[in-house]
DNA sequence: GAAAAAACAGACTAACCGGCCAGTATGAGA
DNA sequence: TCTCATACTGGCCGGTTAGTCTGTTTTTTC
């Protein structure tokens, strides 16, 4: 599974051969039918899977309980940038890359992505809701739109720094991120 | 020319089967392959030109020359997002998509798709900085940190009404960009 | 109008794709 | 030990892919 997920991240769903993911993992083409009906099969279970681990390890559960959900957020992307990036910069986000690859038109992809980009925004909306009730984010600003906002930067500096092969890419879109966030302070 | 970037746009290009784009041309191998070696060269060409263009005409030719580029691109949004926005909100941005899909690992289509890019970043950039000379931006902004900031942004949107297959995602995202350019004047 | 060159047609190929299937190993229950 | 179900093997298949090749038409040039 992980070696399924790391070929796809890297080289995209439709370009990733089922023969070199079994190859890789040693599995046999029996093996996996028995398990999957299709291709695409594999490809649900890994956006329920270990995309959306990605997700909410990397920018959900770092919000979880946190008294300053805007610093909680900088404090992430601080250190991500620090150590830790590893081939995401090269690479692109996992979600955002099969949110762009797979056609609209891929029913089965299309209603895991659109889930897995829902659950984004409503559990970065509701930190930045418990944010306002702490008196940390400002009253006025509506949750929703900014956490959707907030995601697409995110998505954005992700595909920026993949197409740019550069960390510096995704550091100017993110010190922008910054002097937006600062701007939601209550 | 335009009906391959435009069964590229919809299906991506690793999805696209070149038989699927010349029958829609009416094209035949021969006639295909004796214009283009390859089809990545058919791709590079696609970049070079449809997708330049669209960057161009929807992005950078509605800030030249404007007196005020916050404005301006405020307008353009506003505008793009009442009538013409068309396809894009469901097939997403055809530069993006583009730039998520395609493995890092293809240098051909990696540099091109950094060089459209930098186009998008450096004439959002200058744009900004005229905006500056004339009072119209604040100084003390960094017109390429700023610049990097709005791209991301409104990919991050395109990829988000994607997956959601809805304006309102593309919206909420642009709301915030709103609230963005306005805390960029002067 | 002949010769040369460029543009094009479309059948063909080798490789590869996702998917299938007849057969085998393994292990639990009787 | 016999039975049966599950897990698994890996060779195979039809279909599709990008790409090639031979031959024909169209255009250009002199």
């Amino acid at each position: 599974m992980g070696a399924a997920f790391d070929r796809v991240h890297h080289q995209g769903f439709q370009a990733a051969g089922l023969s070199d993911i079994l190859s890789e993992t040693g599995l046999t083409k029996g093996a996996f039918y028995h398990h999957f009906p299709t291709k695409a099969a594999l490809g649900y279970a890994l956006l329920e899977g270990p995309v959306q681990s990605y997700l909410d390890s990397w920018w959900l559960e770092p919000l979880d309980g946190a008294d300053d959900p805007l610093e909680a957020l900088a404090t992430v992307i601080r250190r991500r940038m620090e150590n830790g990036l590893g081939d995401m910069v090269r690479v692109g986000c996992p979600l955002t890359n099969l949110m762009a690859e797979m056609p609209y038109a891929d029913h089965g992809f299309q209603e895991r992505l659109e889930n897995l980009l829902r659950h984004w925004r409503k559990g970065l909306a509701k930190a930045l809701r418990a944010g306002q009730q702490r008196g940390r984010v400002n009253h006025a600003i509506d949750a929703e739109e900014a956490a959707a906002f907030i995601v697409a930067v995110l998505q954005g500096a992700f595909v920026a720094a993949k197409a740019a092969q550069n960390i510096d890419a995704f550091r100017d879109c993110l010190g922008g991120l910054g002097a937006y966030l600062t701007s939601l302070r209550a």
